[in-house]
DNA sequence: TTGTAAGCGTTATCAG
DNA sequence: CTGATAACGCTTACAA
């Protein structure tokens, strides 16, 4: 009538009843190996008990799978989840994930350190799923070694991934703002290794610590640079993806005496910030300065910003499938994309010098 | 040189080495009972075989713990995060556990149905955490029963909780508009449950499913009526924590006859829906009409929108820690609260009848 | 400082 | 339909 004192487990309730252990698990795992009537007595029995189903660990490793994928971010949680584009994906995932039975793990990239690197390594993880960057980052690579399924969010020769072609889509940015005339663009660059410099001018031979070959950005910009050739492209680091951080990349770029006709933010939530900069100088988006985003995040249409939409939520539920089911036959997966032009993209302005 | 086709394990080290698997795994988790030679010794081989530490499985199953600390909300993941409350309260919890080596699983409660309860029976978690509701559900009570840690957010006799004194709260509220003369009061509460009617007069001995003893939404009220007991007070039901639903039931409230001079939303993110409608329908924050949220989150100091600030990092800090530490000597802690006074609130308006 | 032995709770395999 | 047996990979007494 008690608590337990002892754990009970399959054993006990198997005494118990005078069956063998393998029967209980079958009870709970494979129900018709098994009578029904066999199987009603058992779940008495336990509940009777107190046993609350099969241990986690014990079933861990067993069967060597823990039902947990786990999402890698950089930096804070709060950061992680300050970008919409963040939630949206987690929420896809892990809606994807739940339908396989699993749950998310939160799983903080670690620094150089062995502290990081040790927590990392002791997390029971099926799957590992990061939304952009990291990928060669050491800690992933030692999970893969381990055997943790590593599913990416960008386009590569091998392994698994879900992702968008962001040379196309900064190609759709660039003939958009090229055609209204624009030839002297700022680009707003997320720099969360702090690598880069306050500004520099895009050119595809040189190689920027800030636009460094593989990632999402870089692509963007060379997309955007391929349309058109013939403009000024510089590029301003934002701190990290928050609309705050947009919003002090774009006074930088905004404040100087040759201010570009349009602003290219990386990614929406930079967009916004970078809105509330032109609305700060009394500059009407889309008549004074051009703004265009990335992503299509929920506000970004509320206020009109032209942006690059792209499936985000899809992408995270396509993601945790690939995560949670390694016999999902598609392995490499690029979704569609599309250009959404609103009221903040309009004719470049002549600029009176 | 290729990929070892077996699992690598502290057996095969231990046996390439001509050593015991006890003194590998010493040399991971007691580097103090070893000779630095030897350590430094499996370490190497361990490299070199591939090996990437202890397999979280295995060390679960034999210790105990796994490290994890559950999360639990309700719904959707894009609900909960939606929620800057909920938001800021992750990222302390996340940091604490963190900080204990350990890392935070995403647990959606699950409903009545038996899939939702073998995925929480699944998931190899030493503690649990939820930042409200939830105290009798189900799942809680069987995961407790397994031996998991839960961690609460509101009083009570027994158990771990971190949690502030909501009926204070709600009183710090009500003697503030008391005396700046407001008598008819309508509070926005969240009903996840879908149990109330649109609205209802609170009164203390009616008990009303929305508003259900020992959730601290009942508690605010409650507090908030002990300084106000000859004013009217009525309750509009918000579905679920968001600003669009917040300003969806101040619509509601607003769009009648006998319009209140004071808004009590029992959440920021609600408050910030009541502000909205307000604006939509050319009422003044603090002078047509009064309004008041709890939790301050950031955006509502930005609008102005008085409060009760409670440390909602710390909240989560603190319930990380009793999570993952069974040794931490305060058991119940509850945190301190303040009225803030913003300019969202004024002396009730003369209503012209 | 190192090794031995036992077992954590489960499930796969194979035999009855 | 049910059961015996043998791992899964690791840690923890305790012994040397």
């Amino acid at each position: 009538m008690g608590k337990p004192l002892t754990q009970v487990t399959m054993k006990t309730l198997a005494e118990q009843l005078g069956v063998s252990a393998t029967t209980v698990s079958n009870a709970y795992n494979k129900p018709d190996r098994l009578s029904e009537e066999l199987r009603e007595q058992i779940l008495a029995k336990a509940k009777e008990l107190g046993y609350c189903g099969p241990s986690a660990a014990g079933r861990a490793l067993r069967s060597g799978k823990s039902g947990i994928c786990g999402f890698l971010f950089g930096e804070r949680v709060s950061r992680a989840v300050a970008d919409p584009y963040a939630v949206v994906f987690l929420s896809g995932l892990s809606e994807a994930v739940e339908e396989h039975g699993g749950s998310v793990l939160l799983v903080r990239a670690p620094g150089e350190d062995e502290a990081g690197m040790q927590s990392l390594q002791r997390a029971p993880i099926d799957a590992l799923v990061f939304s952009s960057g990291f990928v060669n980052h050491p800690a992933v690579e030692l999970l893969r070694q381990r055997g943790v399924r590593i599913v990416g969010s960008q386009r590569a020769a091998d392994g698994d991934w879900v992702a968008i072609n962001d040379t196309k889509a900064g190609r759709l940015v660039g003939k958009h703002l090229h055609r209204l005339g624009h030839r002297d663009i700022v680009v707003i660059s997320p720099d969360y290794q702090h690598a880069g410099g306050p500004e520099f001018e895009y050119s595809p031979d040189h190689q920027h610590p800030m636009l460094r070959p593989g990632t999402y950005e870089r692509d963007r910009v060379h997309g955007l640079w391929e349309k058109m050739p013939d403009a000024r492209i510089r590029v301003v680091s934002a701190s990290h993806y928050s609309r705050e951080s947009g919003r002090k990349a774009a006074a930088y770029a905004l404040d100087v005496q040759d201010r570009p006709t349009a602003v290219v933010a990386l990614s929406d939530v930079l967009a916004l910030g970078v809105w509330d900069a032109a609305r700060d100088r009394g500059l009407a988006p889309g008549r004074d300065l051009s703004i265009v985003g990335f992503d299509d995040i929920p506000d970004v249409g509320f206020l009109g910003i032209t942006t690059v939409r792209q499936p985000i939520g899809e992408k995270g539920r396509l993601a945790g499938r690939l995560a949670m089911d390694p016999d999902y036959p598609e392995r490499q997966i690029t979704l569609p994309i599309e250009l959404v032009v609103r009221s903040s993209t309009g004719p470049a302005p002549r600029m009176n010098k």
